[in-house]
DNA sequence: TCAATACTCTGTCCAAGACAAAGAGCAAGC
DNA sequence: GCTTGCTCTTTGTCTTGGACAGAGTATTGA
């Protein structure tokens, strides 16, 4: 039995936080933190508690703060920062159902979340399940997760379930290729939350809609070739908050320009409420009660490219 | 209408082909390839046509290739090689499935492929669909994306196709929560291909285990907190090929020192393929057919520890 | 009140060098 | 003939410190 972890190397901090080398680096001679230990061959052997704090200030950094501000506060105070943001909305949560859901969540088990969601999507219904159960849910679990309430694998478990009683219910309806509007749901490179691709999908699929998910990741120019070997209707995007919101906006103007105008395009997730103009020809989903709005506003206003 | 992609930065080309930054400047200087133009900042720009080799490279070199013997080959030669590595593998698959399925994928048909995909489920049962139809089916669908048959997003759809029909199948057993072994499923940071816990767990479940799952990307550390909550008697890890090997022995050898040798860990995956050595403490699955066996093994070997 | 401009902050890229670990080749011994 | 141990070669990762472009912020002007 050795010392087990008497530091990280750069790689592996990389690794842990997802902070490139470079930055790292160029944080250490900038801010003067994280400031490394070196081992006998002068590399940087970075402590565990600095991979936390590290961890800490990239998840701040991922709700839009800036790192020159906050790499000098100590871990104590960074958590109270995560407090602050999320404090308004802890109100919001069905107290009851929230606080079986993160007991069951830190009692670690499975089965019984697994069954818990199972009926509450029997009971309300798929649409109702995502609007009323799974949005303010992701919330306090976002919530608690920030505070550290919440470990990472908990969160992970979480995330999980709620595929699976999603998958499952988006499969008990009947899948016609007929469906309209058709629609292509998927995520930019670099964007790998794909929860609320499902979300979308559980919505639209009661609806009548026709949905294909391609997952996450799809390079633009993919999108593009897909949206059209797909003859879809609307092209949906999913953005979480960490995205960088210029990527965003660039990559959605280029795609734009890149699909004929009948392809409607959605672009929703935590991301879009940071936006602040429109932008010419993109319907922006702020929240997942607009997709319904925005699928029936389509139904309205316009007619299946493909039909008839 | 302008040229959409005139060239990949370094970090483009990182993402695309999962070769770092450092290691394309080195080769550059060693090998004098890639040897990409420069913009008017005198950044590396690389060419479409270099990428593509790029990738083909890595590819052959997860297979056990070395770097200096291959990078002065042409795309054409590296495919040569690739085909002759897998020539023998080509016969496996069931050639009127796999050419019938990469016309629907070409074709672009979701539901159709969908529904072939639950009919097979049907047919086969789902141990035999994943071992007979799956993994032959991955090994086509990965060649014919390397030589460029295949879109990006054809690719896509493919993943998320089989998904669908895995964990619909999945979610047809009973989830009792007194199965054993309890299996946790997940994958180290940075490890973001899913779809081999999907196929474990598609395997061991008709088996009467009890499978949870973290999804992707788990930090090492939670996943030990994790394996200690669920009291799991078994730990799979899944590591695709382009995983580093390095990283992967050297996080598994750290989880082995921190979880108590009661906990069985299994690493699998393409990456295990490339692992010589036996790593003390650690079952490698080298193929999916291991999995059942490792799991009968441990039935004959182990008795739960948490039972009882 | 809103928009354009200037300034600061921040992340990524560059070059060339160093070194350690893995692989390959070769020799000695069973 | 086959294995074991050594050495040489190959290869990937780490190092420093400099440069610069794009994002975010603040200030100014309409």
């Amino acid at each position: 039995m050795q010392a087990p972890a008497p530091g990280f190397n750069i790689g592996a901090v990389e690794r842990e936080t997802g902070l490139s080398k470079d930055l790292l680096r160029m944080w250490e001679r900038r801010y003067g933190f994280p400031s490394p230990a070196r081992d006998r061959a002068g590399e940087r052997q970075y402590a565990p508690d600095d991979v936390s704090k590290l961890r800490a200030i990239k998840r701040l950094m991922d709700i839009g703060m800036r790192p020159g501000k906050i790499v000098h506060q100590t871990l104590g105070e960074l958590n109270a920062l995560a407090d602050a943001r999320s404090v308004v909305r802890r109100d919001d949560l069905a107290p009851p159902l929230g606080r079986n859901l993160l007991d069951l969540l830190k009692n670690h088990d499975a089965a019984a979340l697994q069954q818990l969601l199972a009926q509450l999507v029997m009971r309300q219904g798929l649409q109702q399940f995502v609007l009323e159960t799974v949005t303010p849910l992701n919330r306090t679990v976002g919530d608690a997760w920030m505070r550290g309430e919440l470990q990472v694998f908990e969160e992970h478990l979480y995330t999980e379930q709620v595929q699976v009683a999603l998958r499952t219910a988006i499969n008990a309806f009947p899948r016609t290729a007929t469906g309209v509007p058709r629609v292509l749901l998927t995520t930019f490179p670099n964007e790998q939350h794909g929860l609320g691709l499902l979300l979308v999908e559980a919505l639209l699929v009661p609806e009548g809609a026709h949905c294909v998910s391609l997952g996450t990741q799809t390079p633009i120019d993919d999108i593009r070739r897909a949206a059209i070997a797909h003859r879809a209707d609307i092209l949906a995007l999913s953005f979480s908050g960490a995205f960088p919101l210029r990527s965003a906006v660039d990559g959605v103007d280029l795609l734009r320009g890149l699909l004929p105008p009948q392809v409607t395009i959605w672009a929703g997730g935590e991301m879009t409420r940071r936006v602040r103009r429109t932008i010419p020809g993109i319907v922006l989903i702020p929240d997942l009660a607009s997709a319904i709005q925005a699928l029936r506003s389509w139904r309205a206003h316009r007619v299946p490219v493909h039909a008839g």
